[in-house]
DNA sequence: TAGATTGTTAATCGATTAACAATC
DNA sequence: TAGATTGTTAATCGATTAACAATC
């Protein structure tokens, strides 16, 4: 049990992957799992599971293993996901219009409570539920709101604009689509999202298939 | 200078952040970086990025620092970017369809040379300079086109057996947006973009505000 | 030459995992 | 009780970074 404990980030991530696990499993209303079906479902190791757990209590009983409604009510605790998350969405273009039509976040609540852009021609548009509003507003419109989640998801050279209106904004933590490295106070979490990145990533092992003995890489 | 040595994975994540900031700089006529320049506009230690390039050779001059056209050159060239590579879409739903208009894509040397779907009234119809190609002609199709990349955007359930037909249609390295686990030979490389998972360590980071010295995490 | 900066080694730091006593 | 599986410790493994000789 913690206290001044600190939270590896990968521990985070991998936490997501189990809530969203766990609340497909308890939905097939399946009772009891243990650390080597996580193992088998996911490919994380079973003692990196339980280890990841151990940051946060005790969780399962030694021999029958962990009760799946408890566990993924709980995990849901620590991501502050046993509440609606409200969520900011800034640049309403192709992307920020795919994001809001995203049906996975509603599944895992997370609900997008407004939508901003700069472009005059948009400001006003509704789209799915909500209207899209000028991003000067967003100061007063979050006075209101009280959202710490923003989405931003403009061209680059909007985004370090963006991000230092939503500091003023009190959001606490961004997530970023442009590929760019953020600039803010340290007490404003950011993750960046980058699939120009990952693409990168994937286009060097295209070059490994011809010939099998350079470009090994180390995966792990 | 390789021959058999592992590269790790965070190291081809980081290659290409300095081929984009490499590219931009290029425009911008800049002769001549150090890596201390990096760290800078990066946060990315110095000393990492010295280490990322040594396992690809020498790079730089002692006392002068990188020759930014061709240290940009040569990044390229090692992510196999120095030429457009090929990317097959599967999946033309909101957020497909963002990913075919998005034009850093094209700026890195991605491009989109096909668009696949498996809803019929979708097929036929043109997006963007594609036609949408029904699932059951992919093998056919990308042996003629020889595409190696692949990007899965279809809802979860439909993943891993698109992954199948994409694995059988000679696809390398898959990009995949479904929150799943793709189970695939392990000569076919995925990564895994998961939005949801993304918010949820922010989620996190919520919770923290309130009380200071609960939740704290170990970013680094 | 003096100053700057590389490439690389060695030290540090952190994350993963095997092993096992505790216990259901 | 015997078998199973937890929570946690200790060992391993890998990634980051400080330090510095080489060199432009």
């Amino acid at each position: 049990m913690p206290g001044g404990n600190k939270v590896p980030v990968h521990t985070l991530e991998r936490l997501a992957t189990y809530l969203s696990i766990l609340t497909d499993m308890k939905g097939r209303h399946i009772e009891t799992i243990s650390s080597t079906d996580i193992e088998e479902r996911t490919g994380i190791n079973a003692a990196q599971f339980r280890k990841d757990l151990s940051y946060f209590g005790e969780f399962g009983k030694p021999g029958i293993g962990y009760n799946v409604p408890d566990l993924q009510a709980r995990i849901a605790r620590i991501l502050n996901l046993d509440r609606t998350q409200k969520v900011i969405l800034v640049g309403v273009g192709n992307l920020g219009s795919a994001l809001l039509g995203y049906p996975a976040l509603r599944a895992e609540n997370f609900e997008i409570v407004a939508a901003f852009d700069a472009n005059p021609a948009k400001v006003g548009r509704k789209i799915w539920d909500l209207t899209i509003m000028d991003i000067s507003s967003l100061t007063e419109e979050n006075a209101r709101l009280q959202a710490k989640i923003a989405i931003i998801a403009v061209p680059a050279p909007a985004a370090q604009e963006v991000a230092e209106r939503l500091a003023d904004a009190k959001i606490r933590t961004i997530l970023n689509f442009a590929p760019i490295v953020l600039r803010l106070p340290r007490d404003i979490q950011t993750r960046n999202v980058d699939f120009v990145q990952e693409l990168a990533v994937l286009s060097f092992h295209v070059g490994a298939q011809k010939s099998d003995n350079e470009n090994e890489v180390d995966n792990s």
